[in-house]
DNA sequence: CATGAATGAGGCTTCATTCAT
DNA sequence: AATGAATGAAGCCTCATTCAT
């Protein structure tokens, strides 16, 4: 690999790693650098500002996270099993460097910078629309079919992720979202009999 | 008034404004001053430090927008009017000096400060639980009834509040909002439908 | 004086007899500070910048020289007089904390600040102006009387006196200036001769 | 010519171009190198440092300039020819490559280096051993022969040079100094009248 | 109660310079 | 000879906070 691309990656990767682990407010060039064990004015030699190192950040690793995503739910057309693969990805996204932590702090501090701003705009869009896609595979063939403007749900979906990501934030306490997928659960297997049931509800 | 009470609820309100118009990096004890049209000082005469100040107004502006929310949906059953009452009051806040975005701005800030984001849980927890009243409402007498296990439920709700804010923050454009309470309108005619009925689906 | 004015000329004064002891490149907000002896925060409360400062200084120093100037020569007709007027000023000058050196350091860094650049050419010209009134005082009466393009020569006058400045800043040596005044005097003495003879030259 | 010299020469000459075009404040290692088309590195390996280099670009721009001139003014003895050719060398100057802005960048930055300062210092005085020359040839035969101690003059001439110089940076506006030749025009005519009737004026 | 001048720490960024390749 | 990644010091500026008035 390139020396030139491995040390961006190398501080990609710090600037994600201190989003996570420090904020946004604790993430200046020098926490940057001491989390990746490189001097501050590195930072300066391949980026033009801290700015353009967290744009670039968030774009890398929005790009793994979706290709995870992609490949994992691409195919789903069953909420029980919907809802046992997010699960999976979510444990896994937590393992992985705190990815999604550190895009919750860019997020957060969305109001300081409108390129930022910007960014993020861009990437709700795919991330909605990749929602929308697994929600109308799960609607398919069922009475709501033709209800669900499925772009709107695919945006509840996305906020739904966020707003459960802020919460979970405040008390750091993961086991939260374990029990909100538990409490999803029987409703998951109730869509799946009403719509293996052609869309009526299976009799009690 | 005592004087000492009303200077104090001057400085609340400085900071409310001040957090929704600059967001929590341009929240500076100097820039809530010159909000609020006093010297930087005073901010120290009556509070411990900015942190103090910031928690008062998140106490003060949460407070009020309760009570205003438990009168309005207090005693609701209906889905569709449910959601009218809602999108009033969304709207209301939008026009009184920015309640909610200064909220959204402490929740991004959060990872700043132990004690705001312990301040913020407390708040969290009764926000689901008025959530889960309120739902519980809807669900009554339907064949859901035993399913739901609110609170986590409420909690989604409250999530799904936080999420589409930021979401509505980073393009500033709050007509989306108009058009996602749009999109749950029929779903909420369809709710009351079936739990007029019973619990089971009208007949199509 | 009000507490605000009085402040404001320590920094001013703090800038004149830094730029002059450490040149434009050695004066920075430290080492303002550390010559008036204050926080370099200060600089920040008062003024915008360090330009804003620097700015200030020049209107400041050329302001109470130009009126010393005015006072001094304003109403010399004599070559000789002229001259040994302008020996004493010049000497007084570089006993006052060094402002003819600071605005020197100014001129020289003139090339980094258009701002800077905008305002010495504003200083710059009533200098060739109140130089061309002296000028043509002196020609008045005589057979030169309307050939000098006052304006033109005033500029040169003024260019001079600042490359003047530049060289004997190279050494340090400030006899060298003495010198130049010594070397003057016979032409401003064969002038005065020449301009009594009503515009002819003396019999040798 | 051996790849080291002409290896020195791109860098000397990239100096010279980044000073003219940069200003003394941007003239820094990178800009240099930016200039020149190489990295910033090869300046170590031919200079001791960025002082040593500018110090070497002067040396070398100076000389060259020198040169130019004793060649255009050596012989010349006769006031209107004199300024006629003055006129076209300054024209020359400002087309090649800003020597002439190059050269008074460093002496704009000549307090915050002492080397510089004395490398300027000792290319003053064979300009204005030049200058005496050239004016002495001047006034031979005239009845100003014994008066004039050149060597002050001749450093006047350096001072006003440099003077005019600076205060045309100021504003970029070069035809001022057209205008100043100008000016000059009937005075050296009336010069030469005056030398060549031997030192007398011409009766009017 | 309130003011506003002052402080000092710390943030971002640039730069001369070094050094492994 | 040349490259370009890396370093560490230092510059500018902002900010929470204090304190004399």
């Amino acid at each position: 690999m390139a020396p030139r691309a491995q040390a961006r990656k190398r501080l990609l990767e710090a600037a994600i790693r201190t989003l996570a682990a420090e904020g946004y407010g604790g993430t200046t060039a020098r926490s940057i650098a001491r989390t990746g064990g490189f001097a501050p004015g590195v930072i300066y030699y391949h980026f033009d500002d801290l700015e353009d190192l967290l744009l670039a950040a968030l774009r890398h690793t929005s790009e793994i996270r979706m290709a995870c995503y992609e490949e994992a739910l691409g195919s789903c057309t069953d909420a029980t099993e919907l809802l046992a693969r997010l699960r999976e990805l979510y444990a896994e996204d937590m393992q992985h460097e705190g990815h999604i932590d550190a895009v919750q702090e860019l997020f957060a501090a969305s109001s300081a910078s409108p390129r930022l701003r910007a960014e993020l705009l861009a990437h709700v869009e795919p991330w909605a629309d990749f929602a929308a896609a697994a929600i109308r595979r799960l609607v398919q063939g069922t009475a709501f079919e033709d209800m669900a403007p499925s772009r709107e749900i695919g945006l509840m979906a996305v906020a739904m992720f966020l707003g459960i990501q802020t919460i979970t934030h405040l008390d750091g306490d993961r086991d939260r979202i374990e029990s909100l997928f538990t409490t999803m659960e029987p409703a998951a297997i109730l869509w799946d009999a009403f719509a293996r049931g052609g869309g009526t509800f299976p009799d009690k």
